[in-house]
DNA sequence: ACCCTTAAGAAATATTATTCCCATACAAAT
DNA sequence: ATTTGTATGGGAATAATATTTCTTAAGGGT
């Protein structure tokens, strides 16, 4: 399916502001209602569009330390990857969750309120997965982050 | 100000889909659709939801590759990390941005279509800040990944 | 009992999403 | 050149949803 440069723009608006009417959108990308409807309809339809969200302030909430924790593991057979990715998926506090390449196995940020609620969570996570190597990072700051994808400028003409 | 278990409940469901409408929403926590209404224009006005957005798939824009950037420095003025600060977060590639404590200053996450990709941006980033103690690990699979905060469980009584 | 605050809900209204119908542009076929 | 099909846009009607308005009930303090 081909993407034009009228469905990058309704993409870009969409993922830093999806408050907005369709009948605002449409009149930044220069239609009426109706085709920005039925386009953002067919980015839906076509899986270019995955979910609708809101994000919360994770601060507010008593959410804001961010960990870093880097697994290294002997155990490599595809049984034991698939449990294992199961199982830490399953922990709601495990925020995004990567199997890297290089010096370490996995890769896990993990969201808590504060250093002590790390500590219960690592307690679960150890006993859940029984671990050795395991080494936690913690962020002290989150200067920046967002869900906008870097999407590929605008061409002029087509 | 106090969230009770209404207000939890209706925070992680807009978390997860915001496509609903506020009275199926009202019905889900029990309530009739106007004070259902009200709670989230409270939460949003004081902040605890903090924008609605739609979030792309990134595979199929070709964005699927990502990198976790580890930076150490011996710059350690005010200043210069302000500047630091402002200039990396300006990279649209650059989707997480955190100041940590430990082994290295910095850890980005960078979203790029492929290696040479990232490449480019390196050259880039290199150029900017003038860094010198930077290692890239590549992210093989993204296993989880979620913008859903861990929200604390829902107390039966009040 | 009375006042005051807080939160709920029903009904009315306003806004927005969605559908329906038609128009235009362009390319391929005859 | 005319036709036919396909893709895309837009205006107007309709349906769904958000928002406002008004009313009621419950609890806490005097």
């Amino acid at each position: 399916m081909h993407l034009d440069n009228t469905d990058l723009q309704l993409l870009a608006l969409i993922q830093s502001n999806d408050s907005i009417s369709t009948e605002a959108m449409a009149q930044q990308v220069g239609l009426s209602k109706t085709p920005c409807w039925r386009r953002i309809q067919r980015l839906e339809k076509s899986g270019y569009i995955k979910r609708h969200v809101a994000l919360l302030d994770a601060e507010k909430l008593e959410l804001g330390v961010s960990v870093f924790v880097q697994v290294k593991t002997n155990q490599h057979d595809a049984n034991w990857a698939t449990e294992f990715a199961q199982v830490v998926s399953q922990f709601p506090e495990v925020v995004e969750f990567y199997r890297m390449a290089g010096e370490y196995d996995y890769l896990l940020r993990v969201l808590v309120k504060d250093i002590p609620a790390y500590d219960q969570f690592y307690k679960r996570l150890i006993s859940a997965t029984a671990l050795t190597d395991v080494t936690s990072n913690f962020a002290m700051e989150q200067i920046k982050w967002t869900t906008e994808l870097p999407l590929p400028q605008l061409t002029k003409a087509e």
